[in-house]
Order: C-alpha cells, then structure tokens, then sequence
DNA sequence: CTGCGCGGGGTAAACGTTTACATCCTGCCG
DNA sequence: CGGCAGGATGTAAACGTTTACCCCGCGCAG
C-alpha cells in the first residue's frame, strides 16, 4: 500500500481545472467561494473533478497571494503550565471557531527566547500575535520588542495583550491590582495580621502588579512589614521553597498569599510536609482559580480570574481588531473564592467581618458584549 | 509614531538586491546561507542592506517553493489538561530547538473535530504530525483518518503516535500495560483484594489498554469482579463521578486505580468530601505523574510516564524521519512512583509483600539513544 | 434596432522566494 | 597558449493560488 519513492505529482489547482475542463480562475471560483458567478453546473464538474482528484488547495499558495495566514501566534510563559493551559485552551476554541489556526509559544520567561518567538512569527506571517504571560522587565529587551512589535503592526499586524505589559496595545486583562487587595482585606478581616506574600520573579510584571495590591493593602491596615514579603520561581517548587523561607522568617504568620495557585499549591505541600496544619495553623490563598485549585485538600481559596473566559475574550479582541473594527483594552472581573484552605488564624479574635464563604463578585471593568 | 493608513510597502528580496546591487539570486543565497559561493565583500553589502531595510524574509514563499514549512501539528486532546501540556512542552522544546514550529490543536475526543484538524493541518501543509492523544475508536473516522493520512504520507509527510492508536505509524509510546498490571499487582501485594478501577471513554484506546493491564493482573490474582470498574469523563470531575459511584456499588472496595491523574484526584476529592480517609480507609493511585500528583496531599501514588520526555522522544523521532533517517517504534519503560495515597487495607492483612516505597523502575522496552 | 447590464467564463499578472542553468572571469595545468 | 575548472554572479522559471481585466452572448429597455 506504501510506495515509499512513489510521491505522486502533487495535484494543483491546474489538474483539477484540466480535469474539469475549465480555466484555474474558476476553479478557484468554485473553491474559495467567491462571490463571482459561476453556472451550476460548471460548479457541480469542478466540484467533482476536486473531489476524484482529492485536491486539498495549498494554504501556503493563497497565503502568499492573499498576504494573510490565518494563523495567531501566542506566547504563553509555559505550554505546562495549567494557567497557560486553561487560556490557551479559550484561544483555540473561539480563534477555531472564527477560522485561524493558533501557534503556541513557550517563553520560559526568558527575554532572548521571547525575542526569537515573535521574530520567528513575524517571518511566518501570522495575522496577530497575542501575549498571555505577563511583560517581562528587561530594558534592552522592552526596545527591541517595541520596534519589532511596532513595525509589525505597520504592516498591518495585530497585537494583543492579556496581561500588564510595558509595551501598549488593545488587552484583556483581569483586574489584578483589585483581586490581590481583595483577597488581602478578606485575609485581614479574618483576623490576620502577619501575613506573608509568595510574588514571582520580580521582572515579571503581573506579579509586580498583584504585589503592589497586597502592599497597598497591608498598608492602609498598618500590617505592612517587608520582611513578609518573599519571591521564588513561578513553580510549585518555587513556592514551596519561598514558603519555607518566610515560616523560618517570622514564626508568627498565621496566612500565606500566593500570587498565584500554582505557588500557593507549594506552599501547601511544605506546610504539609512540616506538618503545619492549613488552615487551623496558617492560611493559604493563591490567585488565578486554575481547575486543580477546587481539587486539592483543602481547596484552595484564590482569586479567580476565568482562564478560559479570559483566553475568549481575548480571540474575540483579536478576532474583531482582524476584522478592521475597532477595540480596545477591558479589564475583567475577579472573583474571590474561598475554599477550604483559609480560615481565622489560630485563637486569633474572629471578628467576623460578614464575609461569606462562596464566591464574592467584585465587578468593575465592564465585559464587553458577545460579538 | 502609527500611520494606520500608511501600511509601507513591503520589502521583499527584491528590494534588498536593488538596494545592494545585486541580483535576487545572490541576495537568496546570502539569507538562506545556501552552500552556493559568495564574496566576502558582496555579502557584506547585502547584510546591510537588508538590515537598514529591516528585511524579513517571508517563510511562506519560501514554504511554496522548497514545499517545507518546518512547522508540525500536535494533535492533543485537551490542551487545558496538565497530561497533554507537559508533552507539548517536550515537544515544543525539542521541535524550537530543531527550527520546527508547532502549533497544538484540542480534538476534544471528538472524531470530527479531530478530523477537521488534520485536514486543515493537510491544508496547511505540515511537515508532520503528532498525535499526542490515544486514538479514538469510531469505525466512520477511523476510515477517513486512515485514508487521510496514509494520503499525506504518500505526499511525504512525517506521523508519529505518541500513544495507542489504530492507524499504524512509527510511534513512541509508554508502557501501558505494564504500568496498568505492575501497579495493580502492588496494590494486591498491599493486600488490597477489591480494588476498583476508574477507566476513561471507552473509545479512548489508551483507556482501554490500561483497563485490560489492570483486568489481566486481578484475573491473574483471582480477584477480578466488573463490577469494580467504572469508567467517566476524562476530567476531575469524572473521577469524582467514577468513584463515587463504585464506593455506592462496593462497600468492601478498599483501594481504587485510576487511569490518569487526573481522575485520580477527581476520586481524591470526592473521598475527602464524604469523609473518607486516603490512605487509611481507602488508597488511591492514578497513571502518568504529571507535576501536581506529587503536591496534592496526599502525594499520589501512580505510574510515571515522564510526560516532557515523551514528548521530546516524540519529537526526536519526528525530526529524525524528517530528514529522511529512519526511526521506528519505541517503548519507553515506565515507573511505579509510590507517595502518601497508598496504603495496606484498613485492618486487611499485611502481607508485607518486599515492596518499598519509592521509585521501582520497570524495565524494558529500550529507550533510543540520544541523536 | 441599438446599447447596456450582467451572468458566466478565460487570461495572465501578481505574491516572494529558491534554484537550475547560463555566463563571465581568472588562474593554472599541460 | 589553449582549455578547463571553479568562483562569483545573473536570468528566469518554477511553486500554487487569487484576482484585476477582458471577452462573449443574451435579454431587455429605450
């Protein structure tokens, strides 16, 4: 069945012409639906002759002619990552649904990497590019982004941000600053008063962000103190490590708040390990809600941002600004949710600041209509 | 700084070799560093003129006429899914690091959704093909994708599986089977006698293989009762469902195996939330380690399948028949991963079957050297 | 009867590369 | 000194589509 040295002459939009007996114009006609006029029964051979044939027009053929790929790319920190994952995942559906291919692209964080990737999607003549992870704080890199990013968009690019970025173009973000206040003023009306922060490396900006909604918090509770403030790598191991740095720091934290679950999930297996009990002895809060978060014991309360609502808005954004309408940058509602892994700290006063445990809506920045 | 309306025309070779004086032949020449001499001093100038003219040659011509796109399709079923990620990334890493571009599509278990994919990936004219998720049993689409690919094949595309699948084509693949039967038989020897077994869709072929790995191992034992198998969505969710429904159906189940982790924690939750005590009333173990089985408490016993070097063997076998060298089917070894959620049966008989937590590898099945 | 609009179809020029083939030198071997 | 092997470069034909234009014939309004 395989005749491996065999590949048969590849069958072009001329063969099927020939076949039909008609010129290549119709049976592009024909193919590409076209709004040209063509008989019935014209229509009905070509389709035919494609068929017999097996004819698969070439993309790359019409790409070059049309000068548009219908391909996104998208640059994720990590494809592994089940943040990453879960938005990518609302990306495909709504960018598949509207007849663009997507191309996922792992960062790793690193600025050179990054720089390869839209470099790469550039020469591939991607029709957008969208950026998921958030910007990364590097100055020789933050110019050279700009102009690659700028002279795409010159040539008719699109660009879209889902995340804070330095750099300035049409975004979905989720309201960041307002869920880590939120989540901070929840944990201090539970009675918390040491309570440590897990950020990411610094030269990240979303953790920049949502630390700064932790400070800004703490602060105007007079609870402030840096020395409860610790960062690692954005893994598991990550924040268990920094967990481990602040329990040595300061023995009376009685709450852990993650920038995000995949640390907070961290901090909770090394309090496990230690056997710290979460969260009779110490609380733990993360950020982003990712599906694993409702699965552990205890669940985790976090902030939940809705990836996969997130990965659509942002397709729809692109999908529109594709389309010559115009957009422009929304910011999306949190969502606070407490599980199982926050309580009051230990025979800490409970002053029951009416805060029921469920989902708390905290609206500002309106979601756009559906298209 | 943004002309919208002022989209520049584009640069092309053509305008480079004008620019330095020289023919498009010899300005192809220096950008693809084809093997074709050149003088230092010409491709001197060419560099800079397509430097100052922010040159950036179009993959997509060039895709036309060497009919190589250097990009590959990954077919998952869930990108979302932590399983499917951490072999994307593999393969991702590995692919970037050979030039290759990949781009990863959700099928969803859904026949014609994955259908659609390949054709468009047909369309796109990939280099090759990943099918990342076990094959899909549907008599209708196994004759399209077989006829489909076995087309694209003969065109000299590249396929490779990277787990269980009907369609025949060089494949790298864990050791199921045994996985299945090896950590059955540890949960016997723990002196579990009803264990029940959380299985995936039935047309998911990788379910089904490591169903028959578990049936065989409690035939063998005498201890096989279908009435402890369940099989739910390949979600937390349908874990939690599964297992549910088995604990209402078998009183005496003392242990459950789920297929992948995934349903594994889904079981793990829904025990925590009826008060059941894992290990202690009942043990629990899944299939795969992915990342998180190991931050969960308690850590999750399961079989490791090394999910980012199944992706980089994948890949490396891709790239290898690629470039025309052969490659064929791999097996690679799998390996217990023995954590908290294990346990001898509630007052059963200890049977103190010689098995130490840990990591056992299980052999066989050659791993491919390095290339 | 003339002319115009339009349905239906063809011709050929792009699109931006790569590459087979031809051309022209220059130097070296016999 | 003739010829020949390369080195260096150019010419132009692909690659597989789309689409701007052109053409023909027919029906119908004026």
């Amino acid at each position: 069945m395989k005749h491996p040295a065999s590949r048969r002459p590849t069958v072009s939009i001329r063969t099927v012409a020939e076949a039909a007996g008609v010129s290549t114009a119709t049976v592009s006609r024909v193919l590409s639906q076209a709004d040209h006029p063509v008989s019935d029964s014209t229509r009905e051979r070509v389709l035919e002759a494609a068929a017999s044939l097996k004819f698969r027009p070439s993309h790359v053929a019409r790409s070059l002619v049309t000068s548009r790929t219908r391909t996104i790319g998208a640059i994720v920190h990590d494809v592994a990552d089940p943040y990453f994952g879960e938005i990518l995942r609302g990306l495909e559906d709504t960018f598949h649904a509207g007849g663009y291919q997507l191309v996922a692209c792992s960062s790793d964080r690193d600025p050179v990497r990054e720089l390869g990737y839209v470099e790469h999607l550039l020469a591939q003549r991607v029709d957008g590019i969208v950026f998921v992870g958030g910007g990364i704080e590097d100055e020789a890199y933050g110019h050279k982004l700009e102009s690659l990013l700028d002279e795409y968009r010159d040539g008719g690019g699109v660009v879209v941000l889902l995340a804070p970025n330095a750099y300035d173009a049409p975004a979905v973000v989720s309201n960041n600053e307002m869920g880590s206040v939120s989540m901070t003023e929840y944990l201090i009306g539970l009675g918390h008063r040491r309570i440590g922060f897990v950020g990411g490396p610094s030269t990240v900006r979303t953790s920049a962000v949502r630390q700064s909604g932790y400070q800004s918090a703490m602060q105007r509770a007079g609870l402030f103190d840096p020395i409860l403030m610790e960062s690692g790598e954005f893994t598991m191991e990550g924040g268990a490590q920094a967990a481990a740095t602040l329990l040595a720091r300061d023995s009376e934290m009685s709450a852990i708040f993650a920038m995000n679950d995949i640390m907070a999930l961290g901090a909770l297996k090394h309090l496990a390990g230690v056997g710290v009990n979460v969260p009779d002895q110490i609380s733990v809060a993360g950020f982003d809600d990712i599906q694993i978060a409702e699965f552990v014991r205890p669940g985790l309360s976090t902030v939940s941002v809705g990836t996969f609502g997130l990965g659509e808005a942002g397709a729809r954004l692109a999908m529109r600004l594709l389309t010559g309408r115009s957009g422009s940058t929304t910011v999306l509602p949190v969502e606070l949710v407490i599980r199982g892994s926050t309580a009051p700290p230990p025979g800490g006063l409970d002053r029951r600041r009416a805060m029921r445990p469920g989902a708390k809506d905290l609206g500002q920045g309106n979601e756009e209509e559906r298209s």
